[in-house]
DNA sequence: GACAAACTCGGACCCCAGCG
DNA sequence: CGCTGGGGTCCGAGTTTGTC
């Protein structure tokens, strides 16, 4: 058994074809065909069901899926760690974010990394939380920049905490809201919320302030430019990320909003952002490096490019 | 049902690295 | 240098599927 058979067997149960399959390695149908069929030989059971048009792994080929994941990978992460032992002038880099951190922070220290490093591929994975962790547990991701609150009581995971990231609410220009001397959380509630999937604890805190049973946004999206432009053309006030909006702020077209009853400990999202990592589990040479970077960003609050 | 297209598989053959 | 084995290509046969 050799890796290449593993590769075989992972573009088989990607592209669910020997043709597309063989294509996808640069070989000939015929080729591929036999690969498999040795690596079933040797293993002595059938690792594809060929009677079904969609080719599905049998249970046994399902196991072995499983592990050429993992092999392959491996290696993948032996040669890029050794390679980057020498110089990190080559290699990969592989790592994930949430919608948060991807507003300035991660694209800043993408930036000033590729600068100093720009024989190192980066591939970036912009995910939800859940997707991320399973990627990382799956050793597809070296680490991820992503909500700590998520991963905290996971043992599986290392977390290393970032700068505090307070929200601000903020509102269109010409909003009705404006015209007003001061405002209170009552004002808040007079308007739809247009705001990112809201942990359960800021729910919470919000459904008291209104004095509602719970809590419930209008619009619930993780995206945050989609988010700007839905409060750009509405009365909805909005949740985000001071950064995410900065140049919406100094243009003018969007406004903050200070509300002078509402807790300060009202947590915002964003506000938890941390590097997530696999516990146990020593980084690339290359992954190291951007977790300084990142670091370094966040201390600083600049990038180095820009700042 | 006939036909064409697509797919999988096996046989024949070639190339190349490793070994004695 | 010749043998051997692994992995590749080319070609054709058999099967399945979709279309008319």
């Amino acid at each position: 058994m050799d890796l290449k058979q593993l590769r075989y067997l992972l573009a088989l149960n990607e592209h669910r074809s020997f043709v597309r399959g063989a294509d996808a390695m640069n070989i000939t149908q015929p080729a591929f065909s036999r690969s498999i069929q040795n690596l079933e030989q040797e293993l002595g059971c059938q690792l594809v069901d060929r009677r079904q048009k969609e080719l599905p792994p049998t249970p046994e080929g399902q196991v072995v899926l499983q592990h050429a994941r993992l092999l392959v990978q491996g290696a993948r992460n032996l040669v890029n760690e050794v390679t980057q032992l020498k110089r990190l002038d080559a290699g990969e880099l592989h790592f994930g974010c949430g919608p948060a951190p991807l507003q300035s922070l991660v694209p800043d220290a993408v930036a000033a990394f590729s600068t100093a490093h720009p024989g190192i591929l980066v591939r970036l994975q912009v995910d939800n939380w859940e997707r991320l962790g399973r990627s990382l547990i799956r050793e597809e991701l070296e680490f991820a920049v992503a909500d700590s609150r998520h991963f905290s009581n996971d043992p599986t995971f290392n977390i290393q905490p970032l700068k505090r990231r307070d929200g601000v609410f903020f509102c269109r220009a010409g909003h009705p809201l404006l015209s007003k001397e001061s405002l209170s959380t009552n004002d808040l509630f007079a308007y739809p919320l247009a705001t990112p999937l809201l942990p359960p604890a800021t729910r919470k805190q919000l459904a008291s302030l209104s004095g509602l049973v719970d809590f419930s946004s209008t619009v619930q999206c993780e995206d945050q430019a989609a988010l700007v432009r839905i409060v750009r053309q509405t009365d909805m006030l909005g949740i985000a990320g001071e950064e995410g909006i900065r140049e919406h702020l100094q243009q003018g077209l969007l406004q903050a909003l200070t509300f002078r009853n509402m807790p300060s400990n009202l947590e915002t999202r964003g506000a938890h952002c941390a590097i997530i990592s696999r516990n146990g589990y020593r980084l690339a040479p290359a992954a190291q490096e951007m977790i300084t970077t990142l670091l370094r960003i966040d201390q600083t609050g600049t990038s180095p490019l820009i700042g």
